[in-house]
RNA sequence: ACAGUUAGCCAGAUGGUCGCAGUAUAGCUAUGAUGGCUAUAAUGAGGAAAGUCCGAGCUUCAUAGAACAGAGUGCCAGUUAACUGCUGGUGAAGGUGACUUCAAGGAAAGUGCAACAGAAAAUAUACCGCCUAAAAGGUAAGGUUGAAAAGGUGGUGUAAGAGACCACCGCUUGUUUGGUGACAAACGAGGCAUUGUAAACCCCACUCGAAGCAAGGUUAAAAGAAACGUUUAUGUUGUUCGCAUUGUUUCUUAAAAACACCGCUUGAUUAUAUUGGAAACAAUAUAACUAGAUAGAUGACCAUCAAAUACAGAACUCGGCUUAUAGACUAACUGUCAAA
RNA sequence: GGAAGAGUGUCAGAGUGGUCGAAUGUGCCAGUCUCGAAAACUGGUGUACUUUAAAAGGUAUCGUGGGUUCAAAUCCCACCUCUUCCG
């Protein structure tokens, strides 16, 4: 899991970054980024009801921050992140999903190689 | 062997690497605050956690108030904290059977409704017919309609007919016996009057105050703006009475006006054993403490088990009901066929 | 998490248990009018299965499945889908 001092908790967050910060989707995955006021990056995902039961939903959630982690340390900490997933993504695999960010991310030019 | 009925049980496992949640212990840090970080330890979703359909605990609302209205339940006995639940029985319906299903009081307290068709839809003024020579009547056997037509079948009887009379069956009703009771059986009596509908209004008996953890409480509480109101407003399900509070509500800014903390998990709890009972269930003894989040914790990868998973994710807590469900197992019983 | 409400032809939207496949508008089709269109006026028109050479007919269907009733879009029960409200 992501560390709490990571996570996106408040609505108010959720909204401020949603008014003005920019967005990009790619294969039933979207992003919102702006960049942080915090002392360290914040990343929140929403996964709506359309996507299904809360099973389906929390199976969902959970593979996403899983990817997230595995990108951790080659993600801009200078940024805040809210992951939005579509329709369609239950029927992703892990991997599929993975890489899906990956692209996602490295579209936004957030992804730091360097390091 | 095949086909079924009933009851019960499991809900992938083991090992490795990374990661999350609250709890306990230790250390570091320092907040408005019971905060934050690191390490170690054991623990961490269900049989339905679901639907929110019933019932309770718990909290708040005058005194837990009054009247009317309204809602629910409805064979009998038992059981439970409580219930529209559960257990056993009675009756009815279905099945060859094991067995299953049932909102199962009252239509002789009253009111309403029964379209079309039909003579007539409940007070029979009787259309065709039958009978008396006709008139004036008698008749409810036969006909047609309809979901439903005024006890049924067979005889006696008659002008023709009719429970007018008789036998059997049904119905109503009385007594006796058995049973705690629903009810059953036996013996008589009536001579059939009074159709159906109460998941139509209703009557009878019993039960119900309301809202819901977004309930509600604790600490702290700056500045600005708007609306309503001056005995109105708000609250107490609907109406009336009665009662309580004295300002109420909304928006903006700064972590914030709770997004903090409590409520929050030791409970009609779980497991085992014994006793009582036909069962639901109850009593006693011993042991255990087993999620408590708040953008919301169980995931990712690898290996093995022949194969590999259905329905599905706690949100204050329990007891039921209903619905969804891959695969596997256990016990008892029934029918048919074959063989001995 | 909790509390309410709705579901009827293509779409919107009425509908006392009985002549209801179901008012009305809209859409679609045909006609009148016009040089041609629009508007206006008149008439028709749900879907599926079935039957027939055709016309006319038959059966089912008011979210789904049961029940009460002689008879259900309507009354009762369970389920499904959608919408709204409560910080």
């Amino acid at each position: 899991m992501l560390k709490k001092e990571n996570r996106l908790k408040k609505n108010k967050h959720f909204k401020y970054i949603y008014k003005n910060g920019e967005t990009k989707v790619l294969n039933k995955l979207c992003l919102t980024y702006i960049k942080t006021k915090f002392k360290t990056y914040k990343v929140g995902f929403s996964v709506s009801k359309k996507i299904g039961k809360s099973v389906v939903r929390n199976k969902v959630k959970r593979r996403l921050r899983q990817s997230f982690i595995c990108l951790q340390n080659q993600v801009n900490k200078k940024y805040n992140y809210i992951f939005v997933a579509r329709e369609g993504i239950e029927n992703m695999s892990f991997l599929e999903i993975k890489e899906n960010m990956k692209n996602l991310i490295k579209k936004c030019e957030l992804l730091n190689e360097n390091i």
